[in-house]
Parts: C-alpha cells; sequence; structure tokens
DNA sequence: GCCGTTTTCGGCCCGACTGTTTTCAGTCG
C-alpha cells in the first residue's frame, strides 16, 4: 500500500516546481495544502481509494478532482505522468537550492542560469569565486551564509537544544528588564520536535535599547543585523536568534501570529473572513473597525472560540474543536505520578538503582520502574532470568529505604526478529512492568515488522511496547509497520504505546499519538534514562502526548496508583 | 488546483523586511 507520507512528498514536489516555474501561487498553494492533507490524514488515502474510487478522494477537503485523479493514477501505475515530465522540465539543482534559506524560487532559477553548479558545495565555491559579479555585497553574503547554515545543522535542531538556546537568551534579556513579556514563539512555542529558527518576542519602553542589549547577549558568535524593533544574532551552537520588540497593545495578536503553524494561521484567517473579518498580526479587522488584541485569550475569543493550546496549532481539527469546544483537557506535568522505563548500572545506565530512587523522589515521583534489558542485548550487557533474580534482591532493599516510592520491577525484554520474547513467560510473570522492544531487524518488511509488534502485544505479560517506531531524528528513519493494525491491537490488548521522551527520539512522534487515541489507544510517557539526568526528560514526553491531543485518562503514567496496578495486573 | 447556504467563475490570508531595481521584487513567517 503506498503510504500517505508518499502521496505527501509527491505533493510537495509538485508545489516546488511549480513555485521555480512560476506557476499560479493558487495553485502552489493548492498543492502544499494536498501534502499536508496528506500527512495528517487519519486513513490512509490508499484505503480510501479502495472504498469509494477518485470520487471518494474528492470529498477530502482540500483535494479536488485534478489531485483526486493523479492519485488514482499512482495508485494504478507507480507514477504521475504530470510530475516526471515537471521533473525533466528543470535542472534538479533548482529544487536543492531553493531549500535554503534566503533562496526562493527567483533566486534559485539564478543562481543555476549563471553558476552550472554541480551541486550546493560547488556552488558555494563559484560563489566565492566570482558571486560578487551577479549579486551586490550584502546579497551575496546572505546567500553564503544561508547555504552555511542548512548545511552546518542538517535542516533543523533538536527540540531540546533550541530550548536550551532560548532559555539561555530569555533569562539574559529578562535579567536587563529593558523588555518584559519576553516569550519564544514559532515552533519552539508549539514545541515541535524539530526548530529551525529561534524566534523570541517581547514588549518595551525603548526598543532600539533593548536591541542593542540583545545584540551583545554573550552567547552570540555574530551579529547579523540590529533595527530599530528587531535584531539577529547567531548563537555559539549555529542557530540563528531573532528577537523582535512588538507594540504593548496588539501583544496578542503578534503573538499568535508569530506562533503559527503557518497552516493553523491561514485556516484562521479563512474562517474569520467567511464571517466577516479580517485577522492580521496586527488585530482583527470588523468592518472598519481594528480590534487590538492585547491577549492571545481575546484573538480566539474575538474570532468566537475558545483558546487554543499553542501545542495543538497544526491545523489537525482545533479550529473545528474551539467553535464547538470540544477542544481536549490536555495532559499536563502535574498529573503524571512517576516513569516507566528507566536503566540502572544493572545493564547499560550509569548509575545505582539507590540513586535512581532518590531522584525520582526528588522529582515528585510516585513510581518508578527499573527497567534493564534483557540477555539477547549483548551490546548493553542485557540480564538473564538469573541476574534479574539477584537484581531483585537490591530492589528489595532500595524499597525499604524509598516507603513513599512504588518502585516497579521492570525489564526492557527484546523482541526478536519473528516477535517472540527473550525471556521465558515463567520469568516475566515475577516483573510488577514489561516494555517489550524492537531493537534489531530494522530493516524487514512492514508486514514483518506489523507481525513481530503485534505478537509482542498478544503476550499477555508485555504492558507497554518501547519506542514503537524506533526512529532517532535526524539520524534514523522509524520502521515502516501497518500502524493502523498495531494500534487496534494495542487498543485490544490493553498494551499502552511508549511515548519515549529521550529527546532524540520522542517516539511515538505526535502524529501517530494522535491517530492512535482516536483508535483508543494508551500511551506511558517513559524517559528511556540511562543516568540520573536524563529522569528530567519527561517534559518532552508531555510536550509530545500534547500535540498528540492527549487527556490525563489517554496516560497511564497519570492513573491513581490502585487503577495503574489494576491495569498492569490486567495487561 | 480548490471551492461555493449569495457564486460553477473568480476569488483564494496578510503583511513586513531587505536590498538597492527610487517604486518594487523576492523571501519569509
Amino acid at each position: 500500500m503506498v503510504s500517505n507520507s508518499e502521496f505527501a512528498k509527491i505533493f510537495e514536489e509538485f508545489s516546488e516546481i511549480l513555485e521555480l516555474k512560476d506557476a499560479n501561487r493558487f495553485r502552489i498553494a493548492a498543492y502544499q495544502k494536498a501534502s499536508q492533507t496528506a500527512k495528517s490524514l487519519g486513513e490512509p488515502i490508499e484505503q480510501i481509494y479502495e472504498r469509494g474510487g477518485a470520487k471518494e478522494l474528492d470529498n477530502i477537503p482540500g483535494i479536488g478532482k485534478g489531485i483526486a485523479q493523479k492519485i488514482e493514477e499512482y495508485i494504478k501505475t507507480g507514477r504521475v505522468k504530470e510530475l516526471e515530465g515537471l521533473r525533466k522540465s528543470l535542472p534538479r539543482q533548482e529544487v536543492e537550492y531553493m531549500r535554503v534559506p534566503g533562496i526562493g524560487p527567483k533566486t534559485a532559477t539564478k543562481l543555476h542560469k549563471e553558476f552550472r553548479a554541480k551541486d550546493l558545495a560547488d556552488l558555494k565555491s563559484r560563489l566565492e569565486k566570482s558571486g560578487s559579479k551577479y549579486f551586490k555585497e550584502k546579497t551575496l553574503a546572505n546567500i553564503l551564509r544561508g547555504i552555511e547554515v542548512y548545511k552546518g545543522m542538517g535542516g533543523r535542531m533538536l527540540l531540546v537544544e533550541a530550548r536550551e538556546i532560548a532559555r539561555e537568551a530569555v533569562e539574559y534579556l529578562e535579567k536587563s528588564r529593558l523588555a518584559s513579556k519576553v516569550t519564544p514563539v514559532g515552533s519552539l512555542r508549539r514545541f515541535k520536535e524539530t526548530v529551525g529558527d529561534i524566534d523570541i518576542v517581547a514588549i518595551a519602553p525603548d526598543p532600539k535599547k533593548a536591541i542593542e542589549y540583545f545584540s551583545k547577549f554573550p552567547g552570540a558568535k555574530e551579529v547579523i543585523s540590529k533595527g530599530e524593533a528587531k535584531g539577529t544574532i547567531i548563537h555559539r551552537l549555529g542557530a540563528q536568534v531573532d528577537f523582535e520588540i512588538m507594540p504593548e497593545e496588539s501583544f496578542g495578536s503578534l503573538l499568535q501570529h508569530f506562533t503559527g503553524s503557518k497552516e493553523h494561521n491561514i485556516h484562521l484567517r479563512t474562517y474569520a473572513q467567511e464571517h466577516g473579518m479580517s485577522v492580521s498580526e496586527h488585530g482583527i479587522k470588523k468592518g472598519k473597525k481594528l480590534i487590538r488584541c492585547r491577549t492571545e485569550e481575546e484573538v480566539y475569543g474575538t474570532l468566537g472560540m475558545k483558546y487554543i493550546e499553542p501545542e495543538l496549532r497544526e491545523d489537525r481539527g482545533e479550529i473545528e474543536a474551539a467553535l464547538n469546544d470540544k477542544l481536549p483537557e490536555l495532559i499536563e506535568m502535574k498529573d503524571i505520578k512517576g516513569d516507566f522505563h528507566v536503566h540502572s548500572n544493572w545493564s547499560d545506565g550509569n548509575a545505582k538503582i539507590e540513586d535512581l530512587a532518590r531522584k525520582a523522589v526528588e522529582l515528585g515521583h510516585k513510581f518508578l520502574a527499573i527497567s534493564d534489558h534483557t540477555v539477547t542485548l549483548g551490546i548493553a550487557r542485557g540480564l538473564d532470568s538469573k541476574r534479574f533474580n539477584q537484581r531483585r534482591r537490591e530492589i528489595e532493599s532500595v524499597r525499604k529505604k524509598y516507603r513513599g516510592l512504588n518502585l516497579f520491577d521492570s525489564c526492557e525484554v527484546n523482541i526478536g526478529s519473528d516477535g517472540s520474547l527473550d525471556l521465558p513467560d515463567e520469568a516475566m510473570k515475577y516483573f510488577d512492568v514489561v516494555t517489550a522492544s524492537i531493537h534489531s531487524g530494522f530493516n524487514q518488511s512492514k508486514e514483518q515488522i506489523t507481525k513481530r509488534m503485534i505478537r509482542a502485544m498478544e503476550n499477555a505479560y508485555v504492558d507497554v511496547i518501547g519506542h514503537p517506531t524506533g526512529r532517532l531524528i535526524n539520524r534514523r528513519e522509524g520502521y515502516s509497520a501497518d500502524w493502523e493494525q498495531v494500534f487496534k491491537t494495542a487498543a485490544q490488548e490493553n498494551v499502552a504505546l511508549e511515548i519515549n521522551a529521550s529527546p532524540d527520539r520522542l517516539d511515538l512522534p505526535d502524529g501517530l499519538v494522535l491517530k492512535a487515541k482516536k483508535m483508543g489507544v494508551r500511551f506511558a510517557i517513559s524517559t528511556d534514562s540511562h543516568s540520573l539526568e536524563q529522569l528530567s526528560f519527561l517534559p518532552f514526553g508531555i510536550s509530545v502526548a500534547r500535540r498528540g491531543w492527549c487527556e490525563k485518562k489517554d496516560i497511564v503514567n497519570a492513573l491513581e496508583l490502585e487503577e495503574l496496578i489494576k491495569w498492569l495486573r490486567g495487561g
């Protein structure tokens, strides 16, 4: 079956090429929208097609007759003739150039026409040699910096890295008292798993003075610009940080605008327009009257809807939900009672069980699962039944010291290539919690992976499936599985899927969390800690759960202890 | 290319910044 992300890529490429060809901008937008729709659709497009043909596809908002026809062509023949024609009509370099920040379709075309470079690296050296013939000084510097940024960061940085840089900048700005309401915006505020630029906004009585102060930020290695109300620096770790001063009387409108996402804002503005209003970063126009909003609550309230949390603003149905008072009551850190997945120095963690327990108490946890690796994971010093028995004695003795903490005897059992587990049932029954994970055979077919996961979930002792997609953000794609089937089984078997809070995993990803939630699946948020410090990663898991619309009832970490134990025994 | 409880044609979200083309094109969010 063709995956929805494959369709998303096809439409994305359509829009990129059409942009380079200077096509009608609404046609370009239509493909972008179709791409976005494909990504966020709960059901496989191919399945929709099988049910009702191209006519059924036409019913999907954002997909009309033209795109429905292309979907049909791709399902039937594995290709889209028009796209192949388009590809041939353009040099491939132009598409690549356009992905560099600061380079749009016009510049991309010009760059290829003038330099005929074979790739981006080649282009860079040619620009350095003779770029000044074609571009004025500042434009050239801007393009070169864009290439550097694009190369150096592999696209986008991890959320955890961006938050660290933002925290440093916000503290510096707040300390000065030159600015107040200092707030990170953009994908950072929405807690997206990766972040491009770091954007920070604030209000200030003397904007120029505040920007001047920002330009002296000790974390900066380079100041790109400093104007009357906006400054840009490059942080020593390579990230671009923008700081912008906003007028207080429309701060809410501006905050809303800069938080995005783009898709959310387009939808919001379209809705406003349909109802005789017009939304911009300055306020909301009703007729000739401009209503400036000091808070975001006012923005959404004026449009007749409930306030939407930043994590939900991805145009995944939140606007409709806000209009009908159907928004979820999102899970919060304070609802969380513990951590399900922590490694000790019995396997590949570096902390003693006692130290982990003490740290968990400090963090306010009511429970902690010590879940070391099992025997086949030799590389991680996985334990066999005998060593788990020895470890059990240590857990017993720590329990006596920390009576307020429920220290769960747990393991991360390995799912073999055929779906079998590497501990016998008679060993597994002694554990309070069992998490089962895949650690090898990532390249198996979708069918095989799906079967493996289902077989593991059908084991009566398995409570949680660990890092379900196996991805490492920016480094490794997850394995492919038929998620529909996996989620169905998880719901049936009452097995929780892990939301792994490790910042380079964040696995399940938020889009799949949302799909699984709709199918009745519950989730275990876990740090997968290998050290004491990593026990503090839980908030990253919370942000994934929130982006997946999860409420308290969807998260097993939030269950009252009696309910939790009941679930563990039943599952 | 998509869409329609005024429309099957004629709209489509809206504005700012940057550089340098002194009246605007290109890019971005």
